[in-house]
DNA sequence: CAAAGATACATAAGAATATTATGTATTTAT
DNA sequence: ATAAATACATAATATTCTTATGTATCTTTG
């Protein structure tokens, strides 16, 4: 488990990552599947995730739908055409990130 | 430049891991390092670095030493003892981080 | 079969961290 | 002379997350 404020910033764009991937999923199976792909390094809370499906949903980058499973309801998320497009930039934009504070933190001690 | 919600959370490693290099830096001249060394793509502002600089102080992580030079005044920041195995232990976590969500980020469409 | 745990949603108070704007002052470049 | 760069600082605001709480159903287990 990562220190919290590692977190910050990438829940959406792991969630858009996912929702690119799975066409279409809801909130807790997002939570399971990080947990599971991160082997329980990242773990996603649902205080944080829910507000966050919310606010994607008024930009217009995923739709939901409501699911009735017995008596319980599942709201399943899928990106919308703008969200794939949106999807993708956002991904990339955070692949190259990341290389680049890898690099940034690689580095070795200098002299001097 | 990456948009700004990238960096959240990022700043105290970046800081850690170059004071860790280079023994003693003031704040401007981390914020021109880290624009150099990312080619421009992180852009540390001014007014998030100085209140992280004054944290990691009241925190016993880093002490700073007050230069003049000429009539101008510069804030020399180096780690503290304890600066030196805090600022290891997150650059290490960092690092793990970033493969986690570089791994989480890479995987290829799934059928289903 | 009762209790505990897992599933599934939601929101609110508070903390942490960054942006944007503003301010002061000196030094260097045009 | 003026603009840009150097060098610090802080305050208001925004964003994003944690922690806590709430509701309700379903499944496992002693």
């Amino acid at each position: 488990m990562y220190s919290s404020e590692l977190i910050k910033g990438t829940l959406k764009t792991i969630v858009l990552k996912l929702l690119s991937e799975t066409k279409q999923m809801y909130g807790y199976e997002i939570t399971l599947k990080v947990k599971e792909l991160t082997s329980n390094k990242i773990q996603i809370t649902e205080g944080a995730l829910y507000p966050t499906l919310h606010a994607l949903e008024k930009e217009g980058i995923v739709s939901a739908e409501v699911i009735n499973i017995g008596k319980r309801v599942r709201k399943y998320y899928t990106l919308t055409p703008k969200g794939k497009k949106n999807a993708n930039e956002k991904v990339n934009e955070f692949i190259d990130y990341i290389n680049t504070m890898k690099f940034l933190l690689d580095i070795k001690p200098q002299v001097g």
